[in-house]
DNA sequence: GAGCGTGTTCGGGATTTTCGAACGGGATTC
DNA sequence: GAATCCCGTTCGAAAATCCCGAACACGCTC
């Protein structure tokens, strides 16, 4: 059979597999059946691979729907506590946040995307735990721009060129000079600020975790526009932040 | 060629990519050549697998080292999230904390095994990311026993035929009977204890969480035993476990 | 009780995984 | 500084295996 575009070293059966588990994903739970359809594949080979599945605890089935199991939880808290910025960042956040009573954030990057590692809502009412762990563009994100200003300008560009630069506000920043412009400026000042760029009326301030000279994460501190002026962020915030970021740093280099 | 014990109708590549995946997680990142060798298969295949969990985010490669990559963190949110318990069992976790001063625990369980879903560290300095996440037997655990006491005696029959009942203290129930017995009594009184059950000098207690009739998980609390006295336990702590399940009834109840 | 909707099983054909050997690059050693 | 080792990666070919479609079993509704 022909080859796809850019394929032929991968396991198409392990695709496969993936294609069921991140379906059953955006069903919140699915039948054989559904998949089937939805994945335009066979009905006995989706259960197969949900046999497999069910085995090693990975997808639970709870009357004819089939759900993901918490072995990926075991899976992912692991993933998490081997960062190594996790301990302390933890640590980071928890004051941050009872420092200014707004959101604050652990965040880190792979593969050129930013992840919530960890967070706490302040006196939001916001729910952390539907942002934990999801993956979001850098280049609307404070935390994902403090990032992107401290990796090589290859990988950058590599980064833009994988993702492109979305809109989700009229503030979000898409072209590719004025985000370089910003970046450069972000290495300058040392934070990097969110004027709702992401989500109107919501704004944030985030600033660089190095280790060793290399970025490892960021941590940030978000609220509504109102309380998170410009003056607040890069005076009494900044402050804080970088309180956390000096004590991250000494923690780190005692390991 | 021939066919395995029980299996079958699995999809033999899929058992392989998650050997893997394990192995990976076993060794805290590995590298191709002793993936290959520490599961017996051929160089080639492992990094067949190893690009197609690559391509998906499930793994990272970091110099000539494999590890597993925050997609699995993603999931596992995501499974969290989804379980009817979790918005209230954190909410209740977090004000028994508050309350004791103790170690806290959201607990439900999948598959036979209890897992640690949510808690909170209390006075102490366990680390709780470590213990997040984790699934251990259910007999040994204040959590665990106070699930197993609610489901039905076939599959406390089926549990035990699969996990069997290991010790990890003299004080571990390690007989049938026993157990059987124990369920009963903490039927009837509503909690479960753990006397030194699990880790000698730990001492917990119990209550399991039910929605419509059926066992969700559980609440619990443990702490060192000079705190946790048998009486403690059952006086304030119950009287607080007593209150969070209220609440979280009534939470359900109106959803 | 017939009909529809599930999830599940089964066998055979063909795609694909698997293997082993060869390649290339980086570090270490003599 | 060159040769060697060890690693990850690529390649081609044999066959084991995955995939499909049809048939089966079961529960519900009409």
């Amino acid at each position: 059979m022909e080859q796809g575009p850019n394929e032929g070293r991968g396991i198409k059966s392990d695709e496969t597999l993936f294609d069921i588990v991140e379906h059953i994903q955006d069903l919140d739970g699915a039948g054989v059946t559904e998949l089937a359809e939805g994945l335009d594949i066979a009905k006995s080979t989706v259960h197969g691979h949900l046999t497999t599945l069910r085995d090693r605890g990975l997808v639970v089935k709870r009357g004819q729907q089939y759900h993901l199991g918490l072995k990926f939880f075991e899976y992912g808290q692991y993933v998490r506590s081997q960062l190594d910025i996790f301990q302390s960042g933890m640590f980071a956040v928890d004051r941050l946040e009872a420092e200014t009573g707004e959101m604050s954030w652990l965040i880190t990057h792979q593969n050129g995307k930013a992840i919530y590692v960890y967070g706490r809502g302040g006196d939001n009412d916001i729910d952390v735990n539907t942002i934990l762990g999801t993956q979001v563009h850098m280049h609307f994100n404070s935390g994902g721009k403090a990032i992107l200003a401290h990796l090589p300008d290859e990988e950058v560009e590599r980064i833009v060129d994988e993702h492109g630069l979305p809109a989700r506000t009229e503030n979000t920043i898409t072209d590719r000079e004025r985000l370089y412009d910003e970046l450069e400026q972000i290495r300058e000042q040392g934070y990097a600020l969110n004027l709702s760029e992401d989500l109107e009326g919501i704004q944030a301030i985030g600033v660089p975790l190095m280790v060793n000279g290399e970025i490892q994460g960021a941590l940030s501190v978000a609220g509504p526009a109102h309380r998170m002026s410009k003056e607040r962020c890069e005076g009494e915030i900044l402050d804080h932040l970088r309180a956390a970021t000096d004590e991250i740093d000494l923690t780190l280099a005692y390991r």
